[in-house]
DNA sequence: GCACAAAATTAAAGCGCTTCAAAAAAAGTA
DNA sequence: TACTTTTTTTGAAGCGCTTTAATTTTGTGC
């Protein structure tokens, strides 16, 4: 494994030059620098990034939380966040935590240990939480910024879809449809962000609609997922007939439709099912889902621009906006509108 | 920020001392030992692993490479990846290839300079290519490890499923209730173990049953997509009526079964429909699918063991068995056979 | 109280690289 | 040619930690 020495004794040149040359820093003439690079390359020289690190002061890396990779959401979101750090010669350290806050304060130390420069963290459901971990962080001056959620009682820039003006889009553009009574199949903590905005956006759609709000129109339910959805679906058909059911993401959505058919009920016909977030499957779908759709892309390089100091905007609360993907789950009730089949946007 | 020298200067004790307290080496005595990490901690004091790296010569990373997280398959066995090598007190740098031998090649190079103590490589649907790079990398001693496929001419331990044993097993319980003619979706590089082996297995099941196979049973799609396995499928039933179709991963059966009932057929009583991987949506697609599920915790297991040089194992060629998930989309032909709904099983 | 072994501690070198002050070489100038 | 600038090059310190050899302290038996 040849050093920066071997190749400044091979080159004749001390191992000061050598580092200059090959750092492409201005000061090694012509000559010096192509003698330079050829030894390197001759020796098959590679650095070592921690001693460089190490007498730099300095990382490369930046760590990157995610609750669950399996999710797609969470697997498009790494892969953009990827290319974005990657865009900036930084390498990614991943780590997940489970949705569980001990997990996270876990995979948070160690990435201090690692010595990260920065943190990209994607929080778990939680509205707030201790954040003792999270402040000795900062203190150390490595900067952290959230991503798709944050916890309201620690401060530090984040970057989320938002929200609220995604469900109310949704929403609204059911009840002008003619949907009257649309309910919200919700999950965990309703205070946390994710839940919060996009209920205040379904609020915010009746409101302006001047239509009256059923009093059970949220649905809580134990878990964000297919298992839940379905039953809290089934459970609600059978006493109850809403014109729609929208879910707090596509599979909760895809549950839904699924409870629907069984009980009996053709979608859109009979009733209208949504979803939100837009994964691949919700396109897929036997009967294509209507959803919105997070803008994950620009989620990932506003959360890279932000995790460097330098970054001029150093806004706390930056939002970006969604699309409203309308498929053929959901239908006109009274009016008639045309859906489209739109397929799944790859951007690859 | 502080130092080992901070916290032995604030103790009273040489920088050897804390080193040897905090590494838990035999030497210090038992109130040196609680001194010093009294003091660590009231110091918040976090070790530098750049320089513990430097000073030790060995790294705390290993590099995982995937093509793709977006696909759940490769986000399960990234979270299992993660999950074995935290056991063992690693931390991971995470790459993305895009299926493109030139970005892995790029993704190798950084994880050299990153100074990563191994690589665990989930390569490209290529079943050779060019391996300079692969080989300037073992060269330098640091170990390569193949996961759920590999490159014929690069010589390194591999870990996959039994993916003809897979096929082999699928077919022949087709085979078994009653198909006669059945088809084979496949992508890509053919020689390609992911493909080649698979198709093995078919032709084992075929060859073991004493039926002869149709002489176009295999059926080459450009992508393996859903756009290419809907329009294969759909092109095969305007002149042929198989007893099954199966697809060489879950998407494009999902996407057989589309055309499928598209084109008026039922599914399983017309035709019977599989895939392959048992991705999550498998199981919660309108008619649940019968596929082959890849045993990823193990298969994740095994590369982390083998990641590491000291591993007892040192076999090249490491097989996992897979496992038959019968579900709805296949039917007995002329036998009646019982499918049960088998829900995706979730390990968290 | 002494010699000697064992236990605990430390000084110092070194991991591979960067960086800055200082020296050397090259290039202008009068 | 002698002298000043400017351009190149280099020696050496240091990043924060580990480790080994050497030193100091403690303990033991006589």
């Amino acid at each position: 494994m040849a050093t920066l020495k071997d190749v400044a004794q091979r080159a004749g040149v001390s191992e000061a030059t050598v580092s200059m040359v090959l750092n492409g820093k201005p000061g090694p003439k012509r000559t010096t620098r192509l003698l330079v690079e050829r030894t390197a390359s001759e020796l098959r020289y590679v650095p070592n990034t921690h001693a460089r690190n190490l007498a730099r002061g300095e990382t490369s890396t930046i760590g990157f939380i995610v609750t669950d990779i399996e999710n797609p959401f969470f697997g498009s979101l790494t892969r953009y966040v990827n290319h974005f750090l990657e865009q900036r010669g930084r390498t990614m350290i991943l780590s997940l935590s489970g949705d569980d806050s001990a997990k996270e304060d876990a995979a948070l130390k160690t990435l201090l240990h690692q010595g990260v420069g920065g943190i990209i963290l994607s929080p778990t459901q939680l509205s707030t939480r201790d954040t003792t971990v999270l402040e000795g962080i900062v203190e150390r001056g490595v900067p952290i910024v959230f991503v798709s959620s944050y916890y309201a009682n620690f401060e530090a820039p984040r970057i989320l879809t938002d929200y609220r003006q995604g469900s109310r889009d949704l929403v609204r553009y059911l009840i002008d449809s003619g949907h009257a009574d649309v309910r919200f199949l919700v999950s965990a903590d309703l205070d946390a962000p994710i839940a919060s905005e996009r209920i205040a956006g379904f609020v915010d759609a009746y409101r302006e609609s001047g239509l009256s709000l059923h009093e059970s129109a949220i649905h809580q339910c134990p878990h964000p997922d297919y298992e839940s959805g379905y039953r809290e679906t089934e459970a609600l058909l059978k006493v109850e007939r809403p014109d729609a059911i929208i879910a707090i993401n596509d599979v909760m959505a895809l549950a839904a439709k699924r409870a629907a058919r069984n009980a009996g009920l053709t979608v859109p016909r009979d009733i209208s099912i949504a979803g939100y977030d837009d994964v691949v499957f919700a396109s897929i779908a036997e009967t294509p889902l209507t959803t919105v759709r997070q803008n994950i892309a620009e989620l990932a390089r506003c959360a890279v621009d932000m995790v460097f100091p330098k970054a001029v905007t150093r806004r706390i609360d930056t939002r970006i906006p969604p699309e409203l993907v309308v498929r053929a789950s959901t239908g006109g009730k009274r009016l008639s509108l045309r859906t489209c089949d739109t397929p799944h946007r790859h951007t690859h």
